[in-house]
DNA sequence: TGTGCTTACGAAAACGTTTTCGTAAGGAGC
DNA sequence: GCTCCTTACGAAAACGTTTTCGTAAGCACA
């Protein structure tokens, strides 16, 4: 039986709402009896029960994170998130709350909103249909999509600049003198993928290198799936000089493939990665990649919840951050 | 204005108390009221408030995770540890609240066990001081360590095998013919690493190897630690064949330092990790390791807490779960 | 002395459930 | 007809806060 206010009231001999007032620093109560009080309480080891705050304020101080768990590199993504999300959070006074699931079932996510578990929430690699996110729109409930973007000017996301990464990291291979660069697609392509692709042509374009279509090649993020894609692109004549891959996990094959097909990196072929994985310190030669500044976006994302729950139904913010390109070995 | 369970009572011509255990499952009702009732609620979409409930019934079905993010390579262990503890937690109808810190500071945990926001913990890379753990183990609140070994018979623990795991890699290599066994190893010992360094040692001994204590290098967990250390070890003569290191990230050092030296994997020297990360997929030639059940450790955490939950103070339970050796190329 | 203002505090309602206890209705047994 | 169960439901307390509103006390001012 822990202690509760009426405890400390009745100890102090003051009424309950002092006692409340003066903890909550409400003006309404005399400095010296507000350190009597906050001395108390420290004293007697005394904290509000959250479930009783909660219930009358109406608000719970946590943020939900659904994490789609069904897509294999989400779990890449966690260790780089999770910290920067989190530590932004506490710096709110708030806490996050995680869910998973594995597919885009939107019942999970009603469910916790209509309990009034959270005031806000962060959705991450989880794919509602339109009419999901139609409702939560209509309910004006607090949610930001992170890492993607969205065409829909009505919601809030924070995501990496795909387009001026994918830009610059093709200008770098350019400048570096090569002409003949393969760039490691994705085939069903998403916004991300989409603008990564754009930036690509566009680079080569500024630069007037012909695009030569051979040199798109679509692959998946699966464990080895971009061997074979960098078997048939060595095998081509002439033979691309640069490979960049849209992941780096996908980059980190290339790698492989390239040095068992007896060729230097990057003297022979260079090879650029796509996010920033720490994983890429981790090949030989170590990968430069574009990097993702997954911390900032997950500390951005509680950020903005902050405000959607100030003002609830305001305007929706959506924000690209910029990725800087991260030039290790490869290239 | 969400629907509560006030509205759905006067539209049903029944009293809170029977709508209430109508959706609670309670014997008391009739089983056509019952369905009368928890269809009307899907209905209208009527979740119960989490916040009254938890008041009145003195638990959140919440679960939390307090993290050392102070701690360098634990984000690279989130990824993997994360999913299976959501998922058991949300088997048993709970979910995780993830709590950060980067020290031993015990006044987080305090406040959030006082407010009642939790029914258990899990202790992650969080090293209290012993002060800290008798005053939760006098308070008779449910939490678990997990990962590590505590040397206290009243603390309960999920561990990897962390013994059994260095016995079996370094039995492998000898089996391989390997003599000279180096093992990079860490200046402070914890439980973890100490028994690792056992491990090593009494597979050495069983196989009656002598063991030469200048293959017993030290290193730390950081980027390129194991790069000095393992150049080191190289210029023995003899020079060791095999080194097995206590870490896995450590270990993807060393293979980067035995190829620029100009040495076959595993030919030349067989190199061993430690840990199972994702990022030995990573490396060329791919890192042979001992794998830690990650995601077993955070179900089985998970599934402790439940016991404790039901019966608090009642016996710690101590599991040191079986690890595997996972052969890839490098040994 | 009476009026008005400020300051500091308290009474009580409200948040939305769950759960205990009481009880009416209906049937069985005698 | 009476008692005794069983079944199905409802009244009301309780969980522990926050916050609104009311008010007494103290003071300044005329």
């Amino acid at each position: 039986m822990p202690t509760n206010i009426r405890d400390l009231a009745q100890e102090l001999q003051l009424s309950l709402a002092t006692v409340s007032k003066a903890l909550n620093g409400y003006e309404d109560v005399a400095a010296e009896t507000r350190d009597l009080v906050t001395r108390k309480a420290r004293e007697r080891g005394y904290t509000p029960r959250a479930a009783a705050r909660n219930l009358r304020r109406g608000r719970t101080d946590k943020i939900a994170l659904f994490l789609n768990t069904g897509i294999d590199y989400v779990v890449d993504y966690l260790g780089a998130i999770i910290p920067g999300a989190v530590r932004s959070a506490q710096g709110f006074g708030q806490s996050l709350l995680l869910y998973t699931q594995t597919d885009a079932d939107p019942e999970p996510l009603r469910q916790v909103c209509r309990a009034g578990e959270i005031d806000g929430i962060i959705l991450f690699a989880t794919h509602y249909d339109q009419e999901t996110i139609d409702e939560l729109l209509a309910s004006r409930f607090p949610f930001v999509v992170m890492g993607r973007v969205i065409e829909d000017e009505r919601v809030s996301y924070v995501a990496p600049d795909n387009y001026g990464g994918a830009y610059a990291a093709t200008t770098h291979l350019l400048e570096q003198g090569h002409q003949r660069i393969a760039f490691l697609s994705r085939p069903e392509l998403d916004t991300a993928h989409e603008a990564r692709s754009r930036g690509y042509r566009d680079a080569l374009q500024a630069a007037s290198v012909p695009l030569d279509e051979r040199l798109i090649v679509p692959t998946y993020i699966e464990p080895n799936s971009g061997r074979a894609p960098t078997q048939a692109l060595l095998a081509l004549e002439p033979r691309p000089t640069a490979i960049f891959a849209f992941h780096d996990q996908v980059a980190i094959d290339v790698i492989r493939e390239v040095t068992a097909a007896g060729l230097a990196i990057p003297q022979d072929v260079a090879v650029m990665g796509f996010d920033g994985l720490r994983a890429g310190w981790m090949t030989r030669p170590t990968l430069s990649t574009v990097r993702q500044p997954l911390e900032r976006i997950g500390e951005r994302v509680v950020e903005i919840i902050q405000g959607q729950i100030a003002a609830p139904g305001g305007p929706a913010v959506q924000e690209e951050l910029p990725v800087t390109l991260e030039l290790r070995e490869s290239a």
